[in-house]
RNA sequence: GGCCCCGUCGUCUAGCCAGGUCUAGGACACCAGGUUUUCAUCCUGGUAACUCGGGUUCAAAUCCCGACGGGGUCACCA
C-alpha cells in the first residue's frame, strides 16, 4: 500500500538497516502494537533503512484480508508508512516446506506423532510432580513399524527441531546477555500437523528472507528468542540483532487486553486497546505517537514534546527502558491538548472535519468556516476533539436549553439583578458597530465602569442567555461567532423564559412526586 | 510452581554502566497563590520517591548477595 518513497538507504553497502512490524491479523491495531511499529518506524527512519510489514497468518482461519487491513488502517492513521507491499505468511508455504526438507535431510528435525491430547496428559502429570515437562527427544526415535501403525491410525506427525544440549545465550540490545539453560530449551514444534509452520518457524525464515537486520518486538517474545536462534544456527540463516520492549501496563499494573476494550473501563481510567478508539475520542495521532514514543525511551536530555523528525533524530535502541510503563491516559491527554493549542488553524479545521464526519455532534452540523472561528476559541479548553464537539453544542443549537442551576444562580438570584442587567446591555449588543469582539469588550467595559460594576457581573448573565450555561469561552468572542441576529434571539428568549420562571410552577410540578430522597446533585 | 525480566515521587522518567558534585532533577496529576468576563490557558510556589535487609567502600540511588514485590513465559497461538 502506497509505499513511501525509501530513504536514503539505496546507495549504502549491505549493512542497510531493516525493520519490520510482524503482527496476527486480530482485526485492530492493538496500542502496544502500535508502539512495537512506532519504534521499529523510528529506528528504520533513523538509520535511513526501511521498514516493513508482515502478516503472521499462518494460524487463522479468520478473514486475513480484512483483519490485516484494518492494521494498516491503523498504521496510516498514525503516519507510519512502510517500504514494501506487505508479506503475507501463508502464501509462503513452499518457501517454508523448503527448509522444513533441508532440515529433515540434516537430521536436525523429527516427525512426532504424540497427540495433543497425549501431550496434556504428561504435562498435567508433571505438574502433579512438581517437575516440568520439557520435551527433549522421547518420542524421536520410532521404528518403521511403528510409524505405519500410527499412520494408519489417522495420526497426523508433527515436525519438532532436534535442539542442541547446549545453553543458548540472547544479545539483546535492551536487556543485556540473557542465557537460558540447556535443560530448559525443548523440541518445539516447527511444523504443525496441518503442515502449517509455527511461528518460530515462519519468523526465523521470513526475518532472513526478507533481510531483517533489527528485530524489534515486545519482550513476551524474549523467552522464544533462543528457539529462534536454534533455528538460525540449525538452518544455517543470520541471525538479526534483537531488541526487546518492555510491557505496556494499564494504570492498576495488569496486562492491557481486548477484555477491558469498553467504556466502562474507560471511565475507569483505563486506555482503550485500540489504536481506532483512539481516533474516536478525539486523540491526535501525532500526539499518540509522541505519548507512545516516551512510554519506554526518552530521548535523555528532558525533551517531551518531540516533532516526529525530532523523535526520528533522537531515537535509538540505547535508551529504552528496561521496566514496564503503566499507560497514563492523563497524560496523553494533556500530551495531546498540547498538540491542539499548536496546530494550524487549517490543520485544527481538518483535524475536526475528519472526526466529526458521521458523529451526531451539534457541531458535525458546522461548515468549514464556522470550525474555522470556533478553532480559536477552543484550542486552549479542549483535550481532545471530542471535548470539543461536547463543548460547543450550543453554537450550533437551534436554541438553547438553560440550565436551571445557571439561571437560579446568574439571572434571579438578588431579586434578579443578573435579568435586569440583562435587559440592560441587550441594546448595547443590539447596537454595536461594528459587531466585533474588541469594540464591544470597549463599550462594555464603559458601560460597567460608568455603573460601577464588575465586567463579570454583565458577562454572565449574557454567557447564560447565550449559552444556556456559566461556562464559555469569552463573551465577546462568543457572540460574534454566534452572530447578532442570533445573539439577540437567545437574549430575548433567556430574557423572556426567566422573567416567568416561577410563574405556574404547579403544571409543571403537580405532575411529578416531590423530590425523591437520594436525589443527585449537579 | 519452574525459568526469565524488572523494581527512583501516585504515573512516565533522568541519574546507575565509569560510587562522592543527589539535602535525587524534569514531566503529568494534585495542592496553594497570581493574571482573568466564566471555563480554560498562562505564570509562580509547594507536597511527593531511591522496595526492604545485609555486604564492599572513607563514601552507594549507583557495585555484590538475599528477601519481598511486579511482570513475562511455560501450546500443533502468534
Amino acid at each position: 500500500m502506497d509505499p513511501e518513497r525509501q530513504g536514503n538507504c539505496m546507495d549504502s553497502s549491505g549493512s542497510a538497516v531493516v525493520t519490520r512490524f510482524a503482527p496476527s491479523p486480530t482485526g485492530y491495531l492493538h496500542v502496544g502494537g502500535a508502539r512495537t511499529a512506532l519504534y521499529s518506524w523510528l529506528f528504520a527512519r533513523k538509520q535511513g533503512g526501511r521498514f516493513l510489514l508482515r502478516i503472521e497468518d499462518t494460524d487463522q482461519k479468520r478473514n486475513t484480508e480484512e483483519a490485516a487491513a484494518a492494521i494498516f488502517e491503523g498504521l496510516r492513521w498514525l503516519d507510519l508508512g512502510w517500504d514494501a507491499e506487505p508479506v503475507y505468511q501463508s502464501q509462503r508455504l513452499d518457501i517454508y516446506n523448503e527448509y522444513f526438507r533441508k532440515l529433515i535431510d540434516a537430521g536436525r528435525a523429527y516427525e512426532c506423532f504424540v497427540t495433543p491430547a497425549e501431550l496434556e496428559a504428561y504435562r498435567a502429570q508433571a505438574r502433579e510432580q512438581k517437575r516440568d515437562f520439557i520435551y527433549k527427544r522421547e518420542w524421536a526415535r520410532i521404528t518403521d513399524a511403528q510409524r505405519q501403525k500410527f499412520i494408519d491410525e489417522g495420526r497426523q506427525p508433527v515436525l519438532r527441531l532436534a535442539m542442541p544440549e547446549q545453553a543458548i545465550t540472547v544479545d539483546d540490545r535492551v536487556f543485556g546477555q540473557v542465557t537460558t539453560a540447556a535443560e530448559q530449551l525443548e523440541d518445539f514444534v516447527i511444523r504443525k500437523s496441518d503442515g502449517f509452520p509455527t511461528y518460530h518457524m515462519a519468523v526465523v525464515i521470513d526475518d532472513a528472507l526478507m533481510g531483517v537486520t533489527h528485530v524489534i518486538r515486545g519482550q513476551e517474545h524474549l523467552g522464544n528468542t533462543p528457539k529462534h536462534i536454534a533455528l538460525q544456527d540449525a538452518l544455517g540463516l543470520s541471525r538479526p540483532t534483537y531488541a526487546h520492549l518492555p510491557i505496556l501496563l494499564n494504570p492498576d499494573g495488569s496486562k492491557i487486553s481486548k477484555r477491558q476494550d469498553n467504556p466502562e473501563m474507560w471511565s475507569k481510567g483505563f486506555p482503550p486497546v485500540r489504536v481506532g478508539d483512539y481516533q474516536r475520542r478525539g486523540y491526535l495521532p501525532e500526539a499518540l505517537v509522541n505519548f507512545l514514543a516516551l512510554l519506554g525511551w526518552n530521548p535523555g536530555d528532558g525533551r517531551e514534546l518531540m516533532t516526529r523528525d525530532e523523535l526520528i533524530a533522537a531515537f535509538g535502541p540505547d535508551r529504552i527502558v528496561q521496566s514496564n510503563a503503566r499507560f497514563n491516559l492523563e497524560k496523553l491527554d494533556w500530551m495531546n491538548q498540547q498538540y491542539i493549542q499548536g496546530s494550524p488553524p487549517d490543520v485544527l479545521v481538518r483535524r475536526l472535519r475528519e472526526f466529526l464526519a458521521g458523529t451526531d455532534y451539534a457541531a458535525a452540523r458546522a461548515d468549514d468556516a464556522q470550525l474555522a472561528a470556533l478553532a480559536p476559541l477552543y484550542r486552549q479548553r479542549a483535550r481532545t476533539l471530542a471535548e470539543f464537539a461536547e463543548t460547543s453544542g450550543f453554537f450550533f443549537a437551534d436554541a438553547v436549553e438553560l440550565d436551571p442551576k445557571a439561571v437560579e444562580k446568574v439571572l434571579l438570584a438578588d431579586d434578579g439583578a443578573g435579568l435586569a442587567e440583562l435587559k440592560r446591555v441587550r441594546d448595547l449588543i443590539a447596537s454595536a458597530d461594528p459587531f466585533e469582539a474588541v469594540p464591544m469588550e470597549e463599550a462594555f467595559k464603559a458601560h460597567c465602569e460608568s455603573l460601577g460594576l464588575k465586567l463579570g457581573k454583565v458577562a454572565q448573565p449574557i454567557r447564560v442567555a447565550i449559552s444556556g450555561g456559566t461556562v464559555s469561552p469569552p463573551i465577546f468572542d462568543t457572540l460574534v461567532a454566534i452572530g447578532r441576529e442570533k445573539s439577540l434571539a437567545r437574549i430575548d428568549a433567556a430574557i423572556e423564559k426567566a422573567t416567568h420562571w416561577n410563574d405556574a410552577p404547579a403544571a409543571k410540578d403537580a405532575s411529578l412526586p416531590q423530590n425523591a430522597p437520594g436525589d443527585v446533585g449537579p
